[in-house]
DNA sequence: TGCCATTTTTAGATTAGTCTAATTTTGTTT
DNA sequence: AAACAAAATTAGACTAATCTAAAAATGGCA
């Protein structure tokens, strides 16, 4: 149907709307690794195929035709890395650049059977909610960990940003989905939080991971 | 590692070389559906990379690590095609085309942990064998039926080209893999055959399908 | 209000992969 | 041996996807 690029820029293009704003041509290029002057020809690409509405130095986001391609990709990205954790044993720091190949294959049978083998999964290996056959997916509200105060005792519900290095690090500080948080100390200067898991450990976390963790 | 194209194209002249022959371009293009004069550029490619020895005019062969690259591919193929069927539940007839984009997606990890999920399997749903890690086979003394005589009792090992086509009109004729088969007759004038099935059935093949199914 | 830094787009180039049409080579057939 | 048909290559064109460098637009601030 697309092609791997077009995918990928669509999926891009979601993930920076989900507030409903327009994606910027840098915020694009920056996720994609490629630059803004090639985002800038793809953006002119997919409007011509009816998938984005691009407002030229303002910016582009998905028509209804272009958020259900991008949901379709984004279901398939998060069943897959789910097969790679349950099914083959992957950790949940190295299956975003495998899912990143995997959501290519284009196959309606393939993945709805992967669904069905996988137990219809409602959420990723990283918390991430999984969209159905139609597009819909469960909603939460989700706050970052360093809009909290200490005394909040949150849960991890999801990881912004599924980077192999970040979920690699969290793992390291024996963090993982679900950990039960209480937060202990806020430190203005650096913005660094210092927190107490549920199995009584102690540990601090930088203002760049805090941004990151997703609680609830 | 290797662009898709270039995966195809070393895939297919590794099985037009079964006999130690040089592949033909027209043949290479044949089977990738291509002219023949995009599989001369590619030859020229693949010559530049030491991947194959192309001389002019009277065709090509894969280099050793040519040879090394073709069969991790065949290794790929075979080993989602297995998945398709054991664990997604896809009949033998269905999951060539989408093995065909599963095989490209490059993670060593990925497929030595399916090997493993799939239990090591030694021979993909059409009877062909699976390479190991180490780009092993077992090879296996086959003949086509159409080579066979009157009275032959033989059993079906695999089939020469997996396409969706062809396995789905064995299916329809209740042929599967690992079927006894005896020939009871063969029409000189078209090539045709008629066969009698381990499970006391009759039927006939024409000398074309004949041509496709190897047996033991 | 006008300047200017930042962002975005445009212009022009490159590589991979494909095609059609023309040319060359090969091998067979008169 | 010359002619011919088939196969292969070459020449030239096109699309998709990228880049660098130059030009244009935007939006904040002196
Ligand atoms: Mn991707
Ligand atoms: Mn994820
Ligand atoms: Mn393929
Ligand atoms: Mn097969």
């Amino acid at each position: 149907m697309f092609t791997r690029s077009e995918e990928d820029h669509l999926k891009a293009i979601h993930s920076l709307s989900v507030t409903g704003t327009k994606a910027s041509t840098s915020a694009i290029s920056e996720r994609l690794d490629t630059k803004a002057s090639s985002v800038t020809d793809m953006l002119k690409r997919l409007a011509e195929k009816g998938l984005v509405a691009h407002e030229p130095y303002h910016g582009a986001k998905l028509t209804t035709s272009g958020r259900k391609a991008a949901l379709v990709l984004i279901r398939r990205h998060r069943l897959w890395e789910t097969f790679l954790v349950d099914k083959l044993g992957f950790r949940w720091d190295e299956v975003h650049e495998v899912a990143e190949q995997l959501e290519h294959v284009s196959s309606e049978k393939l993945i709805d059977r992967l669904d069905a083998h996988l137990g219809h999964p409602r959420f990723d290996p990283h918390g991430d909610p999984i969209p159905d056959k139609k597009g819909r997916m469960v909603a939460r509200k989700l706050m970052a960990l360093d809009t909290c105060v200490v005394g909040d005792r949150v849960r991890l519900s999801s990881v912004r940003n599924s980077t192999d290095v970040l979920l690699h690090h969290l793992t390291r500080k024996g963090i993982a989905l679900g950990s039960a948080i209480t937060v202990t100390a806020v430190h203005d200067f650096d913005g660094s939080m210092e927190l107490k898991l549920g199995d009584g450990r102690s540990l601090s976390v930088s203002r760049e991971v805090a941004d990151q963790l997703m609680v609830q």
